[in-house]
DNA sequence: TTTT
DNA sequence: TTTT
């Protein structure tokens, strides 16, 4: 008899912060930013644009997915919960943070070739690197 | 280019508390509790059920209903956005503090007629006015 | 790359039909309305209640849950996905048909106690059964 | 005491069909694409990708958002309500429809600078062209 | 075919 | 500080 449902777009503020427990279950993290459009009350007032930071968390499969395919800039659908939390800083002071604990996330920036480590190689071969780069992750991507 | 949304289904935790800015606008604030069912991990590890109390903060017109309508114990749907805010604690130590501005509300509670507030009027008496009273406000109910 | 999401609260239209595939895996269904209240526009004109009829469909788990506990007249809350399917009726012409498979259901009426199947049955009696009934069936509640 | 909406990230079948009813409100439509990825169950069952095509229809402001930017291919963000109607077709069979009548939409598609119309243009000018047209149509972009 |  |  309970929801918690969040549902962003926006875009990644920094590559994810990607950890392992002890249990070999990985935990990824990163801020996310959405952004409300600058707008005109009826009164005239103006509302100007403003960001939101989000701290998004991502367990297991999904914070393996993050680590290898989201990168700072890029904008994503994430779906999760909210979730908070409360630790004493290093004064001693407690502290609360807000957390998104996503269940889904969708990629939504077109993936495009990476270049290759090499730089020297010639046009032709880095092309083809992509390929087979792009065929052999493709099993085992969840999305 | 971005997206913000929040859909909570919850108990309303306290009587929500209702203010006039001085141009009349009417904000309202209250806490709503979701509940995770507790659950056993593939593992074996007992999770158990865990509330999360999340700040509300409903403007103008909902503001006004929430006054009206809402009460502790209630549950309800609320849609909104996350919405972050610092302030300056009595310390002096910047908190930071995460709302959720509501646009859309849905009381799930089914409004029973309510005790009149004399309780020596005899029943047939109440009945009529507790119609009367849901008569008179069903006009500008919003939803 | 995509999402298809639904989101319904509304009142569950008859009880829910379900059948069980050879498998063993079962399959429920029922109509849920959702209800837009009426409402007047700028221009005066009066856009009159219209109620939309949802073909839910349920799977496994879910449509067990369904079979026991879901009713005509029970509030829900669905999530789920939409889905078209098309079939040829009884003379020859393709149909359409739009349904909702849903992924997460949430009982928004509050469960009460059922009256014992023996009617004549003194009332402390009825109450005992129906606790008892509870506590045994809490255990395989999915929420 | 209803929720009727739905969710939608997908991609653009046709270019928009707009039309302006006689008190000059647009209505756009055009079909939107889901696609489940291709999974296999527990069973080892392999369950195919699958394209979900929606019905968009917008109304006002959106719809004439949608008439200039919106294109073929696109992916969108659409969030709305489901909606069925029914009708009559050319052999008198009654036929229904289920759209989805969308009050959020959100670009996510980058939007490119326009090839220059003339294309002798030298490079540099068309640049200092592509930047006016943003500067120039910037005020009135709902989003 | 539900509900307020 | 809610509810089941």
């Amino acid at each position: 008899m309970s929801l918690n449902k969040v549902q962003l777009i926006g875009n990644v503020g920094k590559d994810p912060d990607v950890r392992y427990l002890d249990n070999g279950v990985a935990v990824a993290a990163f801020p996310l930013a959405t952004t409300d459009r600058a707008y005109t009350l009826a009164n005239g007032t103006q509302v100007p644009e403003r960001t939101e930071w989000h701290n998004i968390v991502l367990w297991r499969g999904l914070a393996e997915t993050a680590e290898k395919y989201v990168h700072k800039g890029d904008k994503l659908y994430i779906e999760g919960k909210i979730r908070s939390r409360s630790y004493d800083d290093q004064n001693g002071i407690k502290r609360y943070v807000v957390e998104i604990f996503a269940d889904n996330m969708e990629m939504l920036t077109p993936r495009s070739p990476q270049p290759a480590t090499a730089p020297s190689q010639p046009a032709a071969a880095q092309q083809a690197n992509v390929s087979a780069q792009q065929a052999g992750t493709s099993d085992d991507l969840p999305f």
